[in-house]
RNA sequence: GCCGGGGUGGCGGAAUGGUAGACGCUACGGACUUAAAAUCCGUUGGGCUAAGCGCCCGUGAGGGUUCAAGUCCCUCUCCCGGCACCA
């Protein structure tokens, strides 16, 4: 026999399987569907990383499985290729990106074919091509159309040394990535895309699907809905009001004073009331100078100025009370004004503190003189007119009731999720399709003309203003109108990385489709996506902004699902050898190229599967690797002592179909892991035998291939049986033939073990309990003692209770 | 601060309330070899031990429920992730 030569055998059997194109989906629809879908990398100048591996072999795995169980298997990749590195590697270099992604591109594919990912590359998409975001562009125009994006004054982060808006994420501890220059907040019109009008039903709509829990709740979280009350307090002696909203209507009674935002618009309207107005002037401009970073690293000391000249009346018993400005009140939450409650809010406790404000008690049980008291389970109103007496509960309903019939309040529900920022002043994206005129406003590219392309550009560098570099780019700029046909200018920001991928999984059901997104036939036929895998740090983001997308266009009568995907899971990191995270600058990265070179791809994505937990982060070991190639050296050995037989053997019978059931349903559960395991134990144990039966072994080739598809396809082959492996069966198991006859259970005396028999699995009590009395060591541990009980559960355990 | 997740050998990790440590790695011993690597066999939670079996301790800490707890309940603690003045 020759020596298991990994080089050799997957290059062959890659290139079966390109040639043959296996792994291609079918477009009958009469068959039943498997979507696997996992997310799509941005291919970088770096090259693939070992993390890639993890959650990709995950699902081909599971793909390769659901194959061999008769279903049609759509396991898509594509790319996420708009983004930064591209552009700003073309500013230093003046490449033009799409010339780096290409290249990035192909290295990257290269790189999953090495791999033996069973991806259909037939329906490979770019989020960059063309034909791919004319589709985004048509998406974002439906929503315009519908309303749905507007265009916002809104604060982005500049770098004024690179002269380049920042995306959040760019910014590291105030600064910019790459220079350090401490970030600036500037004003810019932005388009923006009203996520939040959905806020309601991402939430909702949760509990149809089947996501991991942590993604739900982080889910949940990030969208932060609260309940409570928007209250109406008049200011005295003008005709303005202010409104806040609050959770708590109960404590109504011991609200105190207002806080309104430095931002808040009743400044500007009543300045002429103002008796102080430098002293609060002075502050907005200390407010507006702080950046998002100071304001955060400044949280806890509470600043505000009194609004001297304006009196606020607390509507429930119409006292007077003060109005002062602080930037703990957020103007982009609720209304941008509160009520202060001290003796029951923390933060308002605090400001009242330091300004010494009047602090009452309105739920009896803490001592509000020492701190604020936020419970609400057991508390009593007091100082509350009406309301004494009650608990939280009822006093919030009652004073709810109070309200409305006064005209003084409304129940109201409010969101920390805001609307989506939807413009980069950046070249490399999806031109946003709409166009300027004077006299029409904003108004779309009309659908025929999409895709709106990127012009072609010698110079990268956006402009010292902040806009778009394509804002220089004139003769692109200029067009007209295509209502009036008026002159006219092109909206020169881009979309954001999130645009494109968050409708990707439409496209591969249909990726060459030229009249539509994608044939309603194809999307009918496959969503919504079975099984999606992806990264933690996705979950506030990509996945909510692309249910966000699916539901707009399920309301639109495109997508034929109101949730795109069914389930969610998601995998850990791996870290590098020293438990830090793999980066360059650590010296830890580890290079799957190199990998695949010295042990071959069916190693590397056997470690990954058998690295430990797939939920949890993970350190790479190079030893481990080296004990994945020894178990497939030992697999490849097996061609040695193959025997003749077509029946599962006497000696394998159960241990075969425990296997059967254990690597079949851990592959369903994520646990790749203890799959493994039991195919390493199931060799052991025919090694100790030294022999294996051809139906032995086609079980345990066919068990193995998710994880390992080229040795096992090419022993199929040198083993002379039928067909392909991949065209298999996938084998199923007799639960009965799963369960010993016979086992070793414990005796335990007092619940410690003391000794061991062996037991039939259908031998009555009373002949385990011969058993058990017959074994020395347990007769000696009750030696002179009392039986008081016995427990036998059958197969498990004996147990004797003795005084 | 709030919301999640989690503390099990030297390491990654297994364990429907039923013999804790499967499987892999590491380390050690042995076989093979002129030698080494590779491979194969064995040992590998800690302690005690008369070496015969065996005994004691042990899943972050403390308490509880149970014939029996890593697993269930209560209190505490530490670590990781997310959010963070959200009224």
């Amino acid at each position: 026999m020759n020596k298991y030569d990994p080089k050799f055998i997957e290059k062959k059997w890659q290139d079966v399987w390109d040639n043959e194109q296996t792994f291609r989906t079918s477009t009958d629809y009469d068959k039943p569907k498997f979507y696997a879908l996992v997310e799509f990398p941005y291919p970088s100048g770096e090259g693939l990383h070992v993390g890639h591996p993890r959650p990709y072999t995950a699902l081909d795995v599971v793909s390769r499985k659901r194959r061999m169980e008769g279903y049609n298997v759509l396991f898509p990749m594509g790319w996420d290729a708009f983004g930064l590195p591209a552009e700003n590697y073309a500013i230093q270099t003046k490449i033009h990106p799409s010339v780096v992604t290409e290249r990035n591109v192909a290295r990257f594919k290269e790189q999953l074919r090495s791999l033996g990912f069973s991806f259909d590359w037939s329906r490979e998409v770019n989020t960059t091509d063309p034909s791919y975001f004319k589709w985004t562009q048509w998406i974002f125009l439906k929503l315009f159309e519908k309303g749905l994006a507007y265009k916002k004054e809104m604060p982005i982060n500049w770098c004024p040394s690179c002269k380049v808006g920042l995306a959040n994420e760019e910014v590291v501890n105030g600064g910019c990535e790459r220079c350090g220059q401490e970030v600036e907040s500037r004003i810019k019109n932005q388009w923006m895309l009203k996520i939040t009008e959905y806020a309601e039903r991402l939430i909702n709509d949760l509990d149809t699907v089947d996501y991991i829990e942590r993604v739900k709740i982080q889910q949940r979280n990030w969208i932060g809905r609260s309940e409570g009350a928007e209250i109406t307090f008049a200011i005295k002696d003008t005709d303005e009001v202010l409104q806040v909203f609050t959770t708590r209507p109960d404590t109504l009674f011991g609200a105190t004073y207002m806080v309104i935002s430095p931002e808040h618009p009743v400044l500007e309207k009543l300045a002429h009331k103002l008796t102080n107005p430098e002293e609060i002037h002075a502050y907005q401009e200390q407010a507006k100078k702080k950046t998002e970073f100071e304001r955060a690293e400044l949280s806890q000391e509470k600043t505000g100025v009194q609004v001297q000249g304006l009196t606020a009346i607390n509507p429930v018993n119409n006292k007077e009370i003060t109005i002062w400005v602080s930037d703990y009140v957020l103007m982009s939450y609720g209304t941008g004004a509160i009520m202060a409650v001290p003796g029951h809010d923390e933060r308002d406790w605090e400001f009242a503190k330091t300004y010494n404000l009047p602090i009452v008690e309105v739920v009896q049980g803490g001592d509000v003189t020492k701190e604020a008291y936020t419970q609400t389970e057991t508390g009593i109103m007091v100082n509350s007119g009406f309301l004494n007496g009650m608990d939280v509960d009822t006093a919030k309903k009652e004073i709810s009731a109070w309200l409305k019939e006064q005209g003084l309040g409304t129940p109201k529900v409010n969101y920390k999720l805001r609307d989506w920022v939807f413009s980069r002043q950046r070249y490399w994206g999806e031109p946003i399709p709409l166009i300027h005129c004077e006299k029409c406003g904003w108004v779309a590219v009309p659908e025929e003309q999409l895709p709106v392309r990127l012009p072609q550009v010698a110079n990268y560098e956006p402009t010292d203003t902040g806009e778009s570099p394509l804002a220089k780019i004139r003769n692109w700029v200029e067009t007209t109108c295509p209502t009036c046909g008026g002159p006219a200018e092109r909206e020169t920001d881009t979309m954001p990385q999130w645009a494109g991928s968050s409708w990707y999984f439409l496209r591969y059901t249909d990726p060459h489709n030229d009249e539509a997104l994608a044939s309603q036939e194809a999307l009918n036929y496959w969503l919504p996506v079975d099984w999606y895998n992806g990264g933690m740090e996705h979950t506030t983001l990509h996945l909510l902004y692309s249910r966000f997308w699916h539901k707009f266009l399920y309301d639109i009568g495109v997508a034929p699902t109101p949730e795109p995907y069914q389930k969610r899971t998601s995998h850990g990191m791996i870290l590098g050898e020293n438990n830090e995270k793999m980066s360059k600058s650590r010296g830890n990265v580890i290079n799957p190229d190199v990998v695949v070179e010295e042990y071959g791809a069916d190693t590397l994505r056997m470690y990954e599967m058998f690295i430990g937990d797939f939920e949890k982060s993970v350190p790479w070991s190079t030893d481990g690797v080296r004990g994945c190639r020894r178990f497939l050296d030992r697999v490849w050995k097996l061609q040695e002592i193959v025997q003749p037989g077509e029946e599962y053997s006497s000696e394998l019978e159960t241990q075969m179909h425990q296997t059967i059931k254990k690597v079949s349903t851990d592959y369903e559960s994520l646990k790749f892991n203890t799959a493994i395991a039991a195919l390493m134990t199931l060799l052991n144990e025919v090694n100790h035998l030294g022999k294996i039966n051809k139906a032995e072994m086609r079980t345990f080739l066919v068990l193995l291939n998710p994880v390992a598809p080229h040795i096992t396809e090419e022993m199929w082959e040198k083993l002379g049986f039928a067909g392909m492996l991949n065209e298999q069966k996938w084998p199923t198991w007799d639960e009965e033939k799963t369960v010993a006859q016979t086992v070793d259970i414990g005796v335990q005396i007092n619940g410690r073990v003391r000794g061991e028999i062996t037991v039939n699995l259908d031998d009555p009590a009373e002949v385990a309990r011969a058993k058990a009395l017959a074994n020395e060591n347990v007769l000696r541990a009750i030696e002179g003692k009392t039986i008081v009980k016995e427990i036998y559960v059958p197969g498990r355990i004996y147990n004797i209770v003795v005084k």
